[in-house]
DNA sequence: ATCAGTGTACTAGTTCACTACTACACCTTA
DNA sequence: TAAGGTGTAGTAGTGAACTAGTACACTGAT
C-alpha cells in the first residue's frame, strides 16, 4: 500500500522495507492478525526480487513481529508481553544512545524531556485510535 | 586508556571505537579541549592499523565532535550550541525509533517513561560531576 | 488430483565495506 | 635546519553483504 523503497538510497532495500513494516506494526497501522501482502505481490509492486521480501519476512518472524505459514501467507503476530533481562538490556542501550545523540546535537536535557513527552503522546494516540480486539 | 575493541565481534572496529569516544565525550569523561591519544599510539595499544584510528578521527571531526590539527594532535571540540531544523529532524527520528523499539520489546508507555527519567538523571549526574570550565 | 496460490532453498555474482601496508606532508621544538 | 612528533593519502586485498535467478515445497480449494 504505502510501502516504497529506493534502491539508490545507499540503505539496503531490505532494511528500508523492514523498518517500514516494524513502524507500521508499532503504530498500529498493521493490526494483530492482519495479513501482509504476499512475497510475490509485494516484490512486483516494489520492483524488487521476491527473495528480498522473503528475507524481510524471515527476519521479522525471527524477531517475533510477524508469523508466516507456508501456502497461507504472512500475518502480524500477537504482541509479546514477556519482558526479561534481554529486553531490559536492549532498552537500556537504546536510551543511552538517545542521550549521546541528544548531547551531540546540542539538545539540553530539559528540551529532550519535552520532546520525549510529546512523542509519547503522539504514540499513545496512534495506539488508541483503533483499540484492538 | 579504557578503550578496547574486539576484531571478532562482528561489529566493525572503527564503529566500536567511534561509539566509545562519542559516549566518552557525551558523558564528560573526555572534556572540551582535552587531547586524545595520537593515531599511532592508540593503534598500537589496540593492535589495529593506524588508518583505522585515523578513520574514526576523521568521521568524528566531520561530525564536529573533535578537532584535529596536523602535526599537533587531536582534541575534543567545543560542544555545539546551535540547534536547527536538521538537528530537530534527527532527534525526531531517534525518538521514533525508540518508540518502535519499546513497543517491539513489549514495554508499555508508562514503563518507558520511568526508564527514560531514570536514565536522564544518571546522565545529569555525569555531566555535573566535573562541571566544566 | 490438479491447480494456483503461498513461502523457501540453493546458487551465484557483484559490489563495497573494512582493514592493512606503505609512503607522504605538515607542525613544533631544539 | 634537522629531528621527531603529528595526521593523511594512495593502493590493494579479503571477505561479506546484498540482491537476483531459478527451481522447489507446502497448503487449500476445485
Amino acid at each position: 500500500m504505502w510501502y516504497h523503497v529506493d534502491p539508490h538510497s545507499g540503505i539496503p532495500i531490505y532494511i528500508q522495507l523492514k523498518e517500514q513494516i516494524k513502524k507500521a506494526v508499532a503504530s498500529n497501522l498493521l493490526k494483530e492478525g492482519e495479513q501482509l501482502p504476499s512475497v510475490r505481490e509485494l516484490a512486483i509492486k516494489l520492483t524488487i526480487n521476491p527473495n528480498t521480501v522473503a528475507r524481510v519476512y524471515q527476519e521479522l518472524e525471527r524477531e517475533g513481529i510477524i508469523e508466516t505459514a507456508r501456502g497461507l501467507g504472512t500475518f502480524v503476530a500477537r504482541r509479546r508481553e514477556e519482558y526479561g533481562a534481554a529486553q531490559e538490556d536492549i532498552l537500556e542501550r537504546a536510551l543511552e544512545s538517545l542521550m549521546v545523540e541528544a548531547y551531540q546535537l546540542g539538545v539540553d536535557q530539559e528540551r529532550l524531556r519535552i520532546k520525549f513527552e510529546k512523542k509519547l503522546d503522539v504514540w499513545r494516540d496512534r495506539l488508541k485510535k483503533e483499540g484492538d480486539v
